[in-house]
DNA sequence: TTAATTGCAAACATTTTGCAGGTTC
DNA sequence: GAACCTGCAAAATGTTTGCAATTAA
């Protein structure tokens, strides 16, 4: 299909990343892509704005939203939706459910061999499955 | 610890509903409660103030929101994360999960019996499990 | 009559959009 | 040079908040 296993592992080759996924390689989606490769976080837009800005990258709020939701659509990262008030944007893109921190909002993986489904129920009539999300909020202890 | 599975199934008792569960009935509150309850779907505040509003119902959006967000905290109905654009609130509060229609939002339920999960994996230290969301993710066939 | 609730409008936060100017192939 | 991308500011959501007026215990 695509060589994203072995890539994934060379942040360097973040253009070739990119050209895989079909997406142009211009330099804030570089830039972009880096911040969310080197650290291989959960972040949100304003995360990643943030990241780059300290960093000295010169990038619009416009852009950071417009290309995490164009990285989204082609598959190079996920989304996840556990917090109403942001979305989260997840490098990882391989099968895995997620620990959400309730108090401090705080994402983690979880590895899909820990946590096994048995057996998806079939889908409504007329619809596929697209993806299967489990999370478990958690709460600080005491 | 209460008597909801029964009251549950008597909508005319909303007042004692609320009231078992701490929340104060007032006539708004009691309105929302009767579109919930009656109707039983998944609903976001816009779709309950839409419904109210057409049903002769004097609430504000204010107030709509301010009650789900209530009735949640107390437990009476369930937040559904699964859009980043809005909260659906579940009237079921039973062990359950939820396919997610991304091409018309439409949300259905998952009878906890019909998706096990095989061993939950331990929370992270200092953080206790709150709640665990399986969402399936669909999409119209072809 | 005191505390709790409501409604309105304004405030908020996140995300999207229109469009002029820049960049890339 | 044609198509695509970026940045800015403005707009669009969905949701929350401040506060005066109303309602409930």
């Amino acid at each position: 299909m695509n060589t994203s296993e072995t890539i994934r592992q060379i942040p360097e080759d973040l253009t070739g990343l990119l050209q895989s996924y079909r997406i142009q390689p211009t330099v804030q989606r570089l830039q972009i892509a880096a911040v969310l490769f080197q650290r291989r976080e959960h972040m949100s837009a304003d995360q990643v704005l943030d990241n780059l800005q300290a960093a000295g990258g010169r990038v619009s709020k416009a852009t950071v939203y417009n290309t995490l939701g164009l990285f989204a659509r082609r598959g190079l990262i996920r989304e996840v939706i556990v917090d109403p008030a942001r979305v989260y944007y997840d490098p990882n893109t391989s099968e895995h459910h997620h620990f959400y921190n309730l108090d401090t909002g705080e994402l983690m993986d979880i590895d899909a061999d820990d946590l096994r489904l048995q057996a998806l129920p079939k889908p409504p009539k007329g619809t596929v499955t697209a993806g299967v999300d489990v999370i478990i909020r958690v709460r600080n202890e005491s």
